[in-house]
DNA sequence: ATGCATTAATTGGTCGGACCACCCGACCAA
DNA sequence: TTGGTCGGGTGGTCCGACCAATTAATGCAT
């Protein structure tokens, strides 16, 4: 499956820098380099990239975000075990390796979704303020005008928001992300939503009424549902594959 | 609270581009820069605090990875809402924001962490291989000169490994973290440390016979205990503060 | 021979200044 | 009004130099 361009720059937008970090990354999630093996000088990697040391080390930076490599001032550059990386950013980049999607990839966050999500609505039942529940009104009721795939995002943002724990922000923000590329595949099937407005108008009132029990009911069914939704197509798409 | 200079280093090492990135970071999460609004130049950056231009581009390079900037080419650079970074670095910038450390987001972390990792134990009891399995039976019986701290880390990664899921692995490791840092706080109480070698021995039973629902559950207690633990602990840090 | 201070070589970190690529607003022409 | 052009400003890349930390070789004292 073919990404769109927007998303794929994460790590291979036109910048120089992140073309290197790419090559990089590639070699090390392939294992073609060995935990604690050393790499190149950055002087001898811009030899051999045919770029400026400055490119170099910016593409260095990038890895080292990432947790996959260590610099050591005065010492190298060593190859660190990215299974012992902390780093979100390290599943996009992997997922857009090969500029093709990852479907085991994407089955394990849709299930960490799962699991989680309907705990972040039982909370934010629990824990909302005033304010975010006239923020969540507003994007259910007064909304007319936006699209169901992005007012969608929006309401798990605002239940994200409302519940009060910054783990489960960042963590809907990275599910969030995925739903920027793929969200389309699910949302223009009419039924799927329709199936989302529903939703968001239950969650509302659950929250509303500090129901987080049937918040967290009302969160995992749409999940659940989204879930089946995203497997069948998938499964289209492997059968697809296979024809060709 | 004091934290110890390795992990404090997360953004605050001796790099002059990491003070750079903190410094930015600070006045951002402070909200002290609108979102959207433009950040002076690379070049009058350079100026303000007295460094090179390249060090600045490593600071904002930095700072792009929190997803905290986006830097647009031939533009300029803009502040974006944090509140929407997917980067869970983030947590440990503004965890050791001001060198003191935050006990909501730690509550925070405790809360999520209770949610996901049982269910990570309950996966992993299905889908662990033999490797795994020998893995953990190393490390819980044939490894007496570990320290208990690092043994209980190893005993959480190789289940996070056996569940399979990229995205556990990442979060675990994220949690793990934070026990490097304060670990031995929990560990080094004899009673504490004992209750970690037994749970280790049960999880390890139940994965080998993958009692799933008995991982999950062996999991959870550990983890309630632990958190009470800590909970008590930063209580009694807080008194003491209110004393001071 | 051993241990330790000194030194030299290597490597990442910072610097400064130059030029390229891109964006935007001002201005002009159709 | 529309469309194109151009100029100034911004980030992206490059170059070459020096600073700072690490390591390993050196050589001296024990």
């Amino acid at each position: 499956m073919n990404m769109p361009a927007a998303r794929m720059g994460q790590i291979t937008r036109n910048r120089l820098y992140e073309k290197i970090a790419s090559l990089l990354l590639k070699k090390i999630i392939k294992s073609e380099m060995q935990v604690g093996e050393k790499l190149p000088t950055e002087r001898n990697l811009a030899l051999h990239f045919q770029v400026n040391r400055s490119t170099v080390r910016e593409a260095l930076k990038k890895l080292e975000s990432l947790d996959v490599i260590e610099i050591r001032h005065g010492d190298g550059v060593y190859v660190k075990n990215y299974l012992e990386s902390p780093s979100l950013e390290l599943i996009n980049a992997v997922f857009y390796l090969d500029n093709t999607l990852d479907t085991d990839i994407l089955m394990t966050l849709l299930e960490v979704r799962r699991i989680l999500v309907p705990e972040m609505a039982f909370i934010a039942a629990q824990n909302r303020s005033e304010e975010h529940l006239k923020k969540l009104e507003e994007i259910v009721f007064h909304s007319p005008d936006m699209p169901v795939l992005i007012r969608d995002m929006k309401v798990h943002h605002t239940i994200a928001l409302a519940s009060g724990n910054i783990l489960y922000l960042i963590l809907l923000n990275f599910f969030n992300g995925f739903f920027v590329d793929f969200g389309h595949l699910y949302f223009d099937i009419p039924e799927n939503a329709e199936r989302s407005v529903q939703f968001h108008k239950d969650v509302y009132e659950a929250i509303k009424h500090a129901d987080s029990g049937r918040a967290r009911e009302v969160m995992l069914d749409v999940l659940l549902y989204a879930e089946q939704a995203i497997r069948s197509y998938i499964q289209t798409l492997k059968e697809k594959g296979e024809g060709a």
